[in-house]
DNA sequence: TACTAGATCGGCT
DNA sequence: GCCGATCTAGTAG
């Protein structure tokens, strides 16, 4: 049942996407070991009507990958010290991408526990603010620049299908942190999750 | 608990 | 030069 999410699913409406995404299992390799997460909030971006997209303003170097066909993972550098993660969807030129805004540690703590706070025992409040977050997200997986347009078919990064979630577990709010569209409605997240950001 | 500032890179004007 | 899809530590209340 856990198969590796392909380009049927990623290729459609970007909030679609976003929506199905929760509960999928996020998976990176790193050497030999399996590190995964459960998404529990992400957030989506659609460079054609919503301003707050970097894709908004046509295509430049910096956000290239948005405009390829969906399937493939943009990180980008944000407030000089964090990046954040995306999953791009859609066809090639739509400009859209869906962030990971949240996920639930599964497997791998060790290695996200350390990549994070550089020790292996947390407390428990460590735990739950360890991926409760886009730039603490890419901080415990080590994800940087260098993994930005990999394609998720490949063997380092990629996602699991999971059991569909129930609708009404979806919770459905306005996004967080940015100013331009600040009222397009299009973060969600998993009711009642401990690991989501914020509610 | 609530707000503010600092960190500090790189794309864009 | 400016400022951002953020996080954390620090101070004030």
């Amino acid at each position: 049942m856990q198969e590796k999410l392909g380009n049927k699913f990623y290729t459609r409406e970007v909030t679609t996407v976003a929506k199905e995404l929760l509960g999928k299992t996020f998976v990176k390799f790193v050497d030999g070991e399996t590190v995964s997460a459960k998404i529990v909030e992400v957030e989506a971006y659609d460079g054609s009507v919503d301003e707050a997209a970097h894709s908004f303003g046509g295509l430049t170097t910096r956000n290239e990958v948005m405009f390829n066909e969906g399937g493939l993972l943009y990180v980008y550098f944000i407030y000089g010290t964090h990046y954040c993660c995306n999953i791009v969807t859609g066809k090639e030129n739509d400009g859209a991408a869906v962030l990971i805004r949240a996920v639930e540690p599964l497997t791998g703590l060790d290695y996200l526990s350390e990549n994070r706070y550089g020790k292996t025992r947390l407390t428990e409040k460590e735990l739950l603010s360890l991926t409760n977050g886009p730039g603490k997200i890419c901080k415990a997986f080590n994800i940087t620049k260098k993994h930005n347009g990999i394609d998720l078919s490949g063997d380092e990064i990629f996602i699991l299908d999971a059991k569909k979630v129930d609708k009404s577990r979806i919770a459905q709010t306005v996004r967080v942190g940015i100013k331009k569209s600040a009222e397009l409605p299009w973060r969600f997240y998993l009711k009642d999750n401990l690991f989501v950001s914020k509610r």
